[in-house]
DNA sequence: AAAAATCTTGACCAGTTGGTCAACACTGAT
DNA sequence: ATCAGTGTTGACCAACTGGTCAAGATTTTT
């Protein structure tokens, strides 16, 4: 997840590599780039985003962005590297817990959580897919996949079990994405629609809990609803 | 909903305006222009987006494009005006039906039946809220405001009267609207995830139903099912 | 037929963009 | 102090972009 930089820049004929204070300074500001980087990614998608933006959002010269990360497309990609490894983290939830309200419910929260944490990431997610992933295409086929097949196992598995209502599992995954993110990808339309403000903390509780509600409910999960 | 185009190119000093043949063109060649643009900003977002591409696919060069739309902001908006008044019209189903199993399930029908008829309309709607509705804002703020408070209200009476579930009717409407949109905005991670193939009828038919049976019966809407 | 209106288009332009580069600055080791 | 490795940056460029324009083609009206 990091061959990415081709270029070994640091350390190379320095016989000793005990230079941390240099490491240091590179290793912030990557950091500062990609955080600059990921908001106007999100705010403007890839073509939109000019190298200068970042620059300037970073606070330094644009060539010094392109030391650092030598073409555009390489810092995209290393930032949807990311945004998709938080989404698998949260993903942990049904392999820690074999009933279905207990996962289920966890999953939605964490992706909830991240929604509100994280609106940036997913934002860049869904412009890459909506334009038909030119960039990310491999991680759908292979790390996505993998991951949803083994996760559908799972659901039908509880379906099998009469734990919930039988569905397509698929279907059901799909409503849980859309669902959760939606509070991220939509977060504009959302905030005007309640009167200009960004939903307050009750508020993501509420939305939260609807989204659980309805879907676990939905599934007939709730024999014991996890309160 | 028309007033964008300022230039009234056509008849101005012509005594008669029978002249039938020339505003055939003009209209036929703005409909080629606008599909063709449709399909392009899906794509590739607005400033993704070229008038040179738009142009190339609509089969004309970018300067008779530039003579029908002046520019690629008012191509745009026509473009979002029309699927907006689409979706608007989905909406029927609200005020025609008193009961909210037929009233919601009409009205997911319908969001699914667009979004695999219109993809590229609601991807280019997603786009722009996404951004942060720089072009629509007008739009978010009255019309679909407005929208969105009368149903609400209707979905609150079902609540008051039993008929359904005690959530917040606005969390509803985002979860049909995430639900039912998915399908379109996601059509491309939703094909790769099925196999590369795109979804065929029937799996379109379990994806509507399953949808339709998780909200209503999220929302305990379903004393009688409507099947 | 010929004038008037409308439509078509190649050539062009000014502004912007991603990316380069050579000169310079800093740091830490010897 | 010196020097190699690393980091910084203003100036620059070739490619591309939205949009213009004037000359010509086509159709309608007189």
């Amino acid at each position: 997840m990091d061959q990415i930089l081709k270029k070994p820049i640091r350390a190379k004929k320095s016989r000793r590599n005990k230079s941390a204070p240099k490491a240091g300074i590179r290793q912030k500001k990557q950091r500062l780039i990609l955080k600059a980087a990921e908001k106007v990614f999100s705010e403007f998608g890839f073509r939109g985003a000019t190298t200068q933006m970042i620059a300037d959002r970073a606070g330094i010269p644009k060539a010094n962005l392109h030391y650092y990360f030598p073409t555009k497309l390489v810092l995209y990609r290393k930032i949807i590297e990311e945004i998709f490894s938080i989404w698998l983290e949260a993903a942990q939830s049904f392999d820690e817990n074999s009933d279905p309200v207990e996962a289920l419910s966890r999953y939605i929260d964490k992706k909830m959580e991240i929604s509100r944490s994280h609106p940036f990431g997913s934002k860049i997610w869904a412009n890459e897919v909506m334009h038909g992933a030119p960039i990310i295409q491999d991680y759908l086929e292979t790390t996505l996949r993998e991951w949803t097949d083994s996760r559908m196992v799972i659901i039908q598995r509880w379906i099998d079990d009469g734990l919930i209502d039988p569905i397509d599992p698929r279907h059901l995954l799909y409503m849980i994405w859309a669902s959760t993110q939606h509070y991220a990808d939509f977060v504009h339309q959302i905030k005007t629609l309640n009167g200009g403000k960004k939903l307050s903390d009750t508020q993501w509780d509420n939305a939260r809990e609807d989204v659980k509600t309805i879907i676990l409910n939905g599934i007939g999960a709730t024999k014991r609803v996890a309160k």
